[in-house]
DNA sequence: GAGTGGTCTAGACCACGGC
DNA sequence: CCGTGGTCTAGACCACTCG
């Protein structure tokens, strides 16, 4: 029944040695796809643990896409169990750094205007209006890394009328500036125009993953960033 | 302060009023980027609850990657917040039928051999030795939808032998009979080839992207396999 | 209405890790 | 060593939702 590597000692369980032995379970069938598992309160007595720590053990188990759980319908095996990957969007010039690159930054064009309709698409009810459209390459020892192309909304951080965005890239000074509590993102592949090849210095046509990040605060939209990276560049994720 | 939306009533804090008070400070900076919060002790008394209620308020601010915590060191502010994003990998045939469609798969190659080097870079310490190879393409009404490149582990999984993967797909046959506890993600841009655009029916050297999984069970290799999808393709998450 | 999970409490002990 | 977060308990009440 598996062996408990998680347990202190045996007369106390602990949430991570339950939730293991209800992983075993469902891997093994016991608890088969579909099925209803017991009540956390006969769990607990037969674990012999308090029901907070089987709350505990089954918070992960739905955490982690296994079991669904519903007042008065109780927890049931998912049929298929879902597959959730977390990836880690870095600080770009915190990345460039770590790989032991020198960072740098270059500002490609800068104006007012009305964003275009595929751009809306990411605003939701947020009113039409014109924003600062900045597009600006971050380099890795004076070669470009990545190409975005941003929105931003004078409205929510007027401020950002006043920064010199030559010298500071928006991404830099709204991480220290303006924080958010939304993020909403889209992830694609995309083949690389001409003019975008060009700035990137990377074959006509090349393949590039794309990141687009639409970010928030109470509600309010900041800022809209089209990313392009490099035609190597990896998101990893391990589950 | 923030407006306390979640608390039920004001003599009993509940662990998402104490988590949201806790963010706006972080957001007004009253605890600033690098800055070591108070006890959880201490926060309870302040708020009036118990420290069980700071906890699960501080490891929700965790996993959202706000803050860092450390036994001794105390709870501290992270110079740059995480974005951490999480996207759900769907099962193919349920994401094809939630469309509307009609889901259909075809093999299009199998064979044992050796893995090339670059699907072998996925196995860590796994031995190198022959595996099943299989190609196939995932439909949506009887248009090619996902094509995947797989290669199965007889080893971890030697049923996987005796299978008829012309009338089923190994996904869905791995997803009914093999579970798995790891499973490690790797997401990239791709110019297709010209054969793969053969198949999949879309212009030669598009962009698409590519999501690369690799499963194992108790530390044993399951399957890894390269999905391509259609050009028009997005992940998307909400954070 | 009633069964089930969700949360809160007050207190205890444990484990990690900085000093 | 000893301060701090991590976990466990036993019991209570609440909130959602199914029948």
């Amino acid at each position: 029944m598996g062996n408990e590597s998680h347990s202190r000692n045996s007369s106390q369980p602990t949430w991570m040695g339950v939730r293991d032995a209800i992983h075993t379970r469902i891997l093994r069938r016991d608890y088969g796809p579909g099925a209803r598992l017991p009540r956390d309160e006969e769990l607990a007595g037969e674990f012999g643990c308090a029901r907070t720590t089987v709350q505990r053990a089954m918070r992960d188990l739905q955490d982690r896409g296994l079991i669904e759980r519903r007042r008065k319908g109780g927890t049931w095996v998912r049929h298929h169990p879902l597959t959730r990957a977390t990836f880690e969007i870095p600080v770009i010039r915190q990345e460039v750094e770590e790989k032991g690159c020198t960072y740098g930054y270059q500002l490609v064009h800068q104006a007012v205007a009305m964003p275009p309709l595929e751009v809306q698409a990411n605003f939701g009810n947020w009113p039409t209006e014109p924003m600062l459209q900045v597009q600006a390459l971050h380099l890795a020892d004076h070669r470009p890394y990545m190409y975005e192309d941003r929105w931003l909304c004078l409205q929510t951080v007027p401020a950002l009328g006043t920064v010199d965005l030559s010298r500071q890239s928006a991404n830099e000074w709204l991480v220290h500036h303006q924080h958010y509590d939304r993020c909403d993102l889209r992830l694609y592949a995309h083949k690389v125009t001409a003019h975008e090849a060009g700035l990137m210095g990377v074959a006509s046509a090349e393949a590039v993953l794309v990141l687009e990040r639409t970010t928030w605060i109470e509600s309010r939209l900041i800022t809209s960033v089209r990313t392009l990276t490099r035609p190597d560049y990896q998101l990893l994720a391990t589950t």
